[in-house]
DNA sequence: TATAGTTGTCTACATTAATAGACATTTCGG
DNA sequence: CCGAAATGTCTATTAATGTAGACAACTATA
């Protein structure tokens, strides 16, 4: 484990952004737990086979990132190790399942609209294209820090208060809930892993070239009419998604 | 949809690298099915604000992966766009799941080892840290191109024949079945999205700076003892989880 | 068979990333 | 209080990435 670990060049990604990368994972992989420490620069150095300054880039993006802080004379220590363990199951609902491992979570709305079903929310909905449904964007935080961005989609006609139920409730269960929804369940989750684009990266205070998980996913009322589309966009760095079967 | 789309500089991923990831995307997603060719280098200059050359870079590396072919005077037209749907449950085996998707899959052994087990492996296989496991390394592939890496760890005292079974068998479920389990079922998954290393850029012939979609499992047999501990990682730009629940 | 539209190749130059070395500054332990 | 060990800062140089423009080569079509 301590021979040259692996970073490639001409590769289009920068030597200390693979190197950011590499670091955050052993951080997280509790590799230093020992010593709260990342291990100095210059050793960092010669097991990455590169330059101290380029070592330097990389531990810079991550204090960015506050996931580290360098002291003068002292060394670099870890400020934050942990990844959000998120569940999904048929019952996911985001708050709740992070239940102990956040003291505070937070859904924050963006926007609404109306607009006619496209192609693949119509699908998934099982409603004609065309039909009119209620667009949400949310960002959800704990502690502060965000972790997922989605767009859902509600069919209009069932619920037509979405936008300001979830405003005034700031939940989507309770809004489901005031609309005589008592209870849904998750019946369809794809997930893909990709480059964050432009918008990802400011909403969700990502360092650029970082990695989202996209879960796409339906959920339905208990007789299996489904009820709500949604597309989150999980901060692939900050969360582990715990599968429940 | 047409407007400029999002790239952004000194991010530490070179501009033709997020360009190629974009297309990809745009590719996988069905964007140009209409003519089944990539848009002229021009006009996608325009569209990312990027000068021609830079574009060419990104579709060099999108050839490189086999994914679009240029030709002189006509264009770039799109060789593949699938992405490999790949199911997730309590009853997750390989070859099975991807079934019609695929017209032939392979498993092929890369090494097999037998070892104390260490930390994470022996939390999940509830055995005492020490106690012996086989490790057998696998690459798995549909129609010829590499889809996952995967490590796994069995408990050497109940199938001390699982190396030999699985070369003969060349699978794990027979393998099992060889050696008295006849079924089992997956308790744990956990996935975790992040750049691929030297060796899975190998393995599973990324692209340098490719995305990998890393699943912890765990199986266990109808009493619930686990019976093996696996790591797989899946090329991400190739397949969509599928969570069945 | 022109011609418009496309990819291929070349040169030149600017900007960013990485290397190299020197030395300052801070912390901590003997 | 000195010295080892660590981070901070500076300069200089090389390599990789991105821009710019010109023109060649090829394809399809009017």
């Amino acid at each position: 484990m301590n021979a040259k670990k692996a970073v490639e060049r001409q590769t289009g990604v920068a030597l200390w952004r693979q190197i950011a990368d590499l670091i955050r994972l052993s951080i997280s992989n509790g590799d230093y737990d020992q010593t709260g420490m990342v291990p100095p620069e210059i050793v960092l150095a010669g097991q990455f086979g590169v330059n101290r300054h380029t070592v330097r880039s990389a531990l810079a993006a991550l204090a960015d990132e506050g996931l580290v802080q360098a002291i003068q004379g002292r060394g670099t220590i870890i400020q934050r190790k942990e990844r959000l363990s998120f569940p999904i199951s048929r019952r996911t609902r985001f708050s709740q399942g992070l239940g102990d491992q956040a003291r505070e979570t937070e859904a924050k709305l963006l926007g609404k609209a109306i607009l006619p079903a496209a192609g693949d929310v119509a699908k998934g909905l099982k409603i004609d294209p065309g039909t009119l449904c209620i667009q949400l964007d949310l960002v959800s935080s704990a502690d502060g820090r965000p972790v997922s961005c989605s767009t859902s989609f509600f069919p209009e006609s069932r619920f037509p208060a979405m936008a300001e139920q979830f405003e005034r409730l700031r939940s989507i269960t309770k809004a489901f809930a005031a609309q005589g929804l008592a209870d849904y369940v998750r019946i369809s989750t794809e997930l893909v892993a990709r480059h964050a684009d432009a918008s990802e990266l400011a909403l969700l205070r990502l360092s650029p070239g970082a990695i989202v998980i996209e879960a796409t996913a339906i959920n339905a009322d208990p007789d299996g009419v489904p009820v709500q589309f949604s597309r989150t966009r999980f901060a692939a760095d900050r969360v582990k998604l715990k599968i429940e079967t």
